[in-house]
DNA sequence: TATTGTTATACTCTATAACTATA
DNA sequence: TATAGTTATAGAGTATAACAATA
């Protein structure tokens, strides 16, 4: 007697628990951004425009992993609040650049700060060795599958 | 002289982490169940109706952490694909029944095996032992914040 | 009155492609 | 002809609220 193979629960798979956890961080910390009227993509373009020279949206988009139309309207938005401004290039006249405006420099602290804290209550249950073991696996996963390593430069 | 407390970077945060590579398991996932014309949360929900009793949407909604809306939109074009029905339930002239075809049936198995095969390809970088290391710390983070701990029951 | 499910609206994000203007 | 950016369209997911039928 032979039974057919048992059909793997959705737990069975740490996709699944990846997702879970990933998906309450991000609410939670959208949740917070939320009060300041902010996305989740918008604080990652305003963090990677902050403190540096004025971008153009295609690099812009190759560096935080968006379509060059997400982008676009991701900078109506943020110019629509204020937050940045987009010029064009003397130097190409197909290109514009993107850059923070006073006002989004001075949000940045305060949106990092949420981030801060959000993470920090978040992954309170872990303690620091553990939250390190979660880095250097998940990096190590980054590294295997050259996932978009993110600016820097 | 003290300068300015840095403004965290999106990397010194343990939830980008989190999120970069979450995305990319569900991306991938979701680009192998488009082969079969089927997403993400749809995998969820036949795998949710598999081998269970019927279920009212409501019932179903608060499993898989989603609006009644969405799971009426969501039986709807499961329904149009064949894969799930959809009956009055006899006992309550107000309820209604969702649970998987034929067809909806067969299709579980194989896509099961697609969950199976992204979830071994992708956490392959990692050892029996670090994969083990990583649900134990995700499940901590569930435990702790009370994430939907889906179904089983 | 409360609950079940559907419907409607709206917004974010994603993806693709058409389009313009420059190069 | 290729590139930069915008615009348009469409689909998926989410959230909220209004609504009809039933309890």
């Amino acid at each position: 007697m032979t039974r057919p193979p048992p059909v793997p629960a959705l737990q069975d798979h740490l996709g699944f628990w990846l997702r879970l956890v990933s998906n309450h961080v991000s609410h939670a910390f959208a949740a917070r951004l939320a009060e300041r009227e902010v996305t989740v993509a918008e604080w990652v373009t305003l963090r990677t425009l902050h403190a540096r020279p004025p971008l153009s949206p295609s690099r812009l988009a190759a560096e935080i992993s968006m379509t060059r139309g997400a982008i676009t309207k991701l900078a109506d938005r943020l110019i629509a609040k204020g937050l940045v401004r987009r010029e064009a290039d003397p130097e190409d006249g197909r290109a514009q650049t993107l850059a923070l405006t006073p006002a989004g420099a001075a949000l940045v602290p305060a949106l990092a700060a949420l981030a801060d804290a959000n993470d920090t209550a978040f992954f309170a249950p872990l303690d620091a060795r553990e939250r390190a073991t979660m880095e250097k696996l998940l990096r190590r996963l980054v590294d295997a599958h050259g996932l978009a390593a993110l600016p820097v430069d």
